[in-house]
DNA sequence: TGTACATCAGTGAACGCGCGTTCACTGATGTAC
DNA sequence: TGTACATCAGTGAACGCGCGTTCACTGATGTAC
């Protein structure tokens, strides 16, 4: 038995790694075989050894994030994912919707970079999408549930909504004060809602 | 001077507006010449005579909506852009974030549609997402004018971004309860910002 | 410890299909007389 | 009013490139002895 078993999964995450960096650029479509490959230090061929297809690369691309690069985020940001309290909501509310977010393309949530490309995958990738946008929920509910008996759910997923389209938004409009003013706009209504009444 | 100008001008009309349809369907890259050449009934090589290339199309086809199909719509929910009041925004809100506008494939709002295509097309596509934007962001802003004194144009840019990222993320679920759930905290979100606190 | 061997991760040429674009043409239309 | 003509919108075959996928191979690695 060459090469560990442990060798196989390094590469074919090292390959799920490079692909959601490069989708993260330039989307689904755009991205080819080799450059994913060549991305992580391999050549063409190689790459049906450990995925049966493009496709089968979407899912992994999208659900990497949620335990590599989004769990150092979130660490970054200071959030305890054992202790979620009101400042965690307002820690991932201003790390989320910030400029250093907008400015990370290669590093940002996918669910920014990919949402229309997702909405024309498969079920696979979809579910991939539905469990990071579950996690965001989970995070805004638990944090609010202290300040707000009620409707804590409700404004749990309407906080999700604001923070992904404030930022789906700005990435979207072409380099310009507008686009800050959105984020900017998003990020000041967001905290206000997580945050009891007392302006 | 055979074939007037109108035929001309219409004909070009009606290729853009079956490639808003079509992408709204599939996104740009997804939807070919062929497909949306035969879907205003003509062929593959008249294209060129109408667009330089099929990058030009994208601008045609998101600016077609707001004179277009966006119009209709508007008429359709009640709203009446020479009398932007508080109803007006109400109007929007429920419209938007609606069921129907779910089911809407066809029909939708192109930043709904699609967002990450845009955000890696040109500067021309980019701007005219920008117009579809700032006819919401006004509509808001107007009709919020009268309730907030103060702070209107802030509550109109975050109530877009509530829409917007409301609706993506819907779209972009798979089907499920849980699609439904955004939508409608989103809008109950929504509709809470643009009436005054009375509950 | 050293060597022969079997495995399979990785290589890169080749295949085949699809799509954007070009181009020589055709024929419907409005105009001139 | 009727007819010949020039224009150019529309046609569809062909081109060429790029990309997903396949496949015969190579050579690095861990194991058996």
């Amino acid at each position: 038995m060459p090469y560990s078993k442990e060798h196989k999964a390094q590469v074919r995450l090292r390959i799920a790694e490079s692909a959601r960096i490069l989708f993260n650029r330039h989307g689904f479509e755009k991205v080819t075989i080799d450059q994913v490959m060549a991305h992580a230090g391999l050549t063409r061929g190689g790459f049906y050894n450990h995925f049966n297809s493009k496709e089968t690369l979407y899912k992994e691309a999208v659900l990497g994030f949620l335990m590599g690069r989004g769990l150092l985020w979130r660490t970054e940001a200071g959030i305890d994912m054992e202790k979620l309290d009101q400042q965690a909501a307002i820690n991932m509310i201003n790390s989320y919707l910030s400029q250093a977010h907008l400015d990370d393309i290669d590093g940002q949530c996918p669910m920014i970079a990919l949402p229309s490309d997702v909405a024309r995958g498969n079920d696979e990738v979809k579910l991939s999408y539905q469990k990071l946008l579950e996690g965001m929920v989970y995070l805004f509910e638990s944090s609010l549930s202290d300040t707000y008996k009620s409707h804590s759910r409700q404004r749990a997923l309407a906080l999700a909504a604001t923070c992904v389209g404030g930022m789906v938004l700005s990435r979207t409009l072409p380099e310009s004060a507008l686009a800050k003013e959105v984020q900017q706009a998003a990020r000041a209504q967001a905290l206000s809602i997580c945050m009891p009444i007392d302006t």
